[in-house]
DNA sequence: TGCCAGGCCGGGT
DNA sequence: ACCCGGCATGGC
């Protein structure tokens, strides 16, 4: 019998723990969920670092920094002028939620009433959202990606049609709500799609997935 | 060289 | 309710 429980299990043993998310305060998570968008890591990361080295990367700073004077620190993430709006739309957010910036109580909200705030946010769709709850929050809220829609998919799990909130119901409604567990799971399903789940690659023939014989429904 | 990356929004049917 | 173009840098 074919379960989510298997596949979990099967990228561990492949790809070994990951330990996402690769940021150390939810602040910097908060931001990198943002600038990550449709956007290779390296790239994000020499943005997060060029914040670092001007000592930007905080809530204070941040909100001081001009839009335009943002823009260029996150040059290398791409669609700068873009996520900078972006950012500064979040940032508005907590102020509004948190005056003094305390990311703790804002962070802290109930799941439900804090999802809906960063939905609020123009620039913040369902999956930065569910980022930013889970990897920030610590909520156990499952990150659904294009890659999790390219394992389920080409694997022959569910359906084309599929949307986003039915694929996170699939796993949130089979899998225990464990923070760790969601944390690993989307972590290494990335790790299958950098290698295996590429755009341009519409079969994966060696994928760690392949001892498995899927059929449309059987999960 | 062209294609792709841990999306999302807005305008047109 | 879909479908599509725009946003943009850096790696392979």
């Amino acid at each position: 019998m074919l379960t989510l429980g298997n596949i979990y299990s099967a990228l561990l043993a492949h790809f070994g723990p990951q330990n996402w998310w690769p940021g150390d305060s939810p602040f910097e998570v908060m931001v990198g969920a943002v600038l990550t968008q449709n956007t290779n890591w390296s790239n994000v990361n020499r943005a997060i670092t060029n914040l670092k080295n001007d000592d930007l990367l905080s809530f204070e700073a941040l909100s001081a920094l001009p839009e335009g004077m943002l823009a260029e620190k996150i040059r290398p993430s791409g669609y700068y002028n873009l996520k900078a709006r972006r950012l500064k739309n979040l940032l508005a957010l907590i102020s509004a939620e948190a005056p003094s910036g305390d990311l703790d109580s804002f962070l802290g909200q109930d799941t439900g009433q804090l999802r809906s705030k960063l939905l609020s946010v123009k620039g913040i769709g369902p999956e930065t959202a569910d980022s930013i709850l889970l990897y920030a929050g610590q909520k156990p809220v499952f990150v659904v990606d294009t890659y999790t829609y390219r394992m389920l998919t080409r694997h022959g799990f569910i359906g084309e049609e599929t949307d986003y909130y039915e694929m996170q119901d699939l796993f949130m409604d089979t899998l225990e709500r464990d923070v760790a567990l969601f944390n690993e799971f989307h972590a290494l399903i990335v790790c299958l799609g950098k290698d295996y789940c590429r755009k341009s690659k519409p079969r994966c023939q060696e994928c760690p997935l392949g001892k498995f014989e899927p059929v449309l429904g059987d999960l």
